[in-house]
DNA sequence: ACCACGACGAGAGCAGTGCTCTTGCTTTTG
DNA sequence: CAAAAGCAAGAGCACTGCTCTCGTCGTGGT
C-alpha cells in the first residue's frame, strides 16, 4: 500500500524525520522548555519558517517527541519482556515471574536514567495548557501492557496467590476495572486489575521520585531500593516467588 | 530581634510580598512556564527591570514560589494530622491510625487537586537545570514527617504489625534509612523507614497521575479508588486496622 | 510538451521574553 | 546638611514562536 514516493515525498519524510532528530538531541541536551523551533532550524541550516512546513507548531514537535518517547519506553519494557522466557518454564520456577515482574520495573528506571528528559516530558508535569492528543495514549499504554502481560502470565501459570490480603477494592473501583478488562480484552479478575493499576502509578512515583531529585539525601543506594520496592509492591499483588521472608 | 522596620524596609516586604502574589496569581492561571517577569511587573504597575531589585532572576522567583508551594502542602498535611485526634484515644480504637494515615493522604491528594500547577511546580518534571537549592528541602520534608507522624504514633500505641510480611529490605536501604532515622531523631526501625520512604514516592506516584492525566479513561472512581490506594499502602506497612477482608 | 497548481525556502516583521546598563530621584545614614 | 545607598524607569540586546509575502521549483493533468 505504501506506494513507492516521488522525490518530493521522499525528501519530506527525510526532512521531517531530520527535525525530530535534531529536536531530540537539543532535548536530552537542555530539556523541554529550551527547545527551540529556531535553534533546530539554525542546526539543520534552514530557516525558522520553513520548519512551519512540517510541524505546524512547537506544540505539534513536542506532541511528535512525547509519541516517540512513549514508544521507546514501550519497547524497553517489552524487550526485558522478551528477554526473559515466559512460556517454556512455565510453573518450573516459582521465581521466574518475579523476575519478569522486576526486570520491567527494571527496564522502566533504567530507560528512564538514560534519558531523564524524554522521561520527565511524559512523565513530568504536561506543558502549559496542553492536553495530551488521542495520539499518544495507545504509545502510552505500552509499557502498561508490558506490566500487565507479566501478571497475565503468571495468573494462568497459577503462579498468584489470590486473593491477596489487605482490604479490597471498593465497587466502584472494581467497576472501572472491569471496564478497562473489558477494552483492553483482559483475562484479569477485576480487583486484580485495580491492584495493577494501582503499582502501576506507584512504579512511576519511585522512578519520578529518583529521577526528580527527591531521594537527595534519603535514598542513596537507589539501585537496591527500587529493586526491593518493586519486589514487595509485586508481593502485594500476590506474585509468588516474592516473598516470605526469611 | 524583629526591630521596627523604616519605611523603605516595609515598603521592600510589601513589594516582595505583592511581587510573589502576583506570581502566584499567574502561576495558578497559566503553569509555570508561562509565568513571566514583565507580566508580573506590568500587572503591578512598574517596569520590568525594577523587579530586578527584589529578585535576582526569573529562577530565583520560581524557587520562592516552589518554597511556598511546599510549605502549604506542608501545611495542608500537618492541619489533616492534627484534626484527628492522637494521643487521646491511644489504642481505643486500632482503626484511628489508619484513619490519620489517610487522612494525610487525602489532604496531600486534595491540595493537590486545588493547586495543580503548583503541585506540578514542586512535584513534577525540576526545571530547565534546575537543581533545588537547599533552602527548599526543610519545606520538602514537612509534609513527609507528617507521614512518618502517623506511623511513629501507631508504632507508640502499638498498632503495628511488625515486621509485616513480605520481602525483606536488603542491607544497603536499611543503612541508609539508619542514616535518615539518625538525622531526623526518629524512633522507627530502619526496615520500617524504608517501606515507609518507598510508600511516600508511590503515594505521590498515585497523585501525580492522577493529576497529569494517565488515569483518563483508566480510572473514573478517582477518589474511591485513592483512598483504597492510601489503604493498601497502610497495610503494606503494617498499619493495623488496615484490614483483613471480609 | 507544456503549464498551472501546489509545495517549498527565504526573508522581513510582530509581539513577546529574560536580563543588563545607565540615568536620574528619593530615602536613609553619617 | 551632605554623602551614600536604595530604587524606578527607560533603552537596549539577544532571544523566542509565529505569520505573511515573495520568488522558485517539482509535479500531475491536459
Amino acid at each position: 500500500m505504501t506506494r513507492l514516493q516521488g522525490a518530493r515525498e521522499r525528501a519530506r519524510s527525510d526532512i521531517t524525520a531530520a527535525i525530530k532528530e535534531e529536536a531530540r538531541r537539543q532535548l536530552v541536551k537542555q530539556g523541554a522548555d529550551r527547545l527551540s523551533l529556531r535553534s533546530v532550524a539554525r542546526e539543520l541550516g534552514m530557516v525558522s519558517s520553513a520548519l512551519y512546513r512540517y510541524f505546524p507548531g512547537r506544540d505539534e514537535l513536542l506532541t511528535a517527541l512525547i509519541i516517540d518517547a512513549y514508544d521507546a519506553l514501550g519497547v524497553a519494557a517489552e524487550q526485558a519482556l522478551a528477554a526473559t522466557p515466559d512460556e517454556a518454564r512455565r510453573a518450573a520456577d516459582p521465581q521466574v515471574h518475579l523476575r519478569r515482574w522486576q526486570a520491567v520495573c527494571r527496564a522502566v528506571r533504567g530507560w528512564a536514567l538514560e534519558h531523564p528528559h524524554e522521561y520527565a516530558l511524559i512523565y513530568g508535569s504536561p506543558v502549559p495548557g496542553y492536553a495530551a492528543p488521542d495520539a499518544t495514549t495507545d504509545p502510552a499504554a505500552r509499557t502498561a501492557l508490558a506490566l500487565i502481560a507479566v501478571l497475565c502470565d503468571a495468573r494462568a501459570a497459577g503462579a498468584l496467590r489470590t486473593p491477596p490480603s489487605g482490604p479490597p477494592p471498593p465497587a466502584t473501583a472494581q467497576a472501572d476495572a472491569a471496564r478497562l478488562g473489558a477494552r483492553l480484552d483482559l483475562a484479569l479478575e477485576p480487583w486484580l486489575l485495580v491492584e495493577l493499576v494501582s503499582v502501576w502509578a506507584q512504579l512511576f512515583g519511585l522512578v519520578s521520585f529518583e529521577l526528580f531529585g527527591h531521594f537527595q539525601r534519603v535514598v542513596d543506594a537507589r539501585e537496591e531500593f527500587f529493586d526491593h520496592a518493586t519486589a514487595r509492591l509485586a508481593y502485594g499483588m500476590g506474585l509468588a516467588g516474592a516473598g516470605d521472608p526469611r
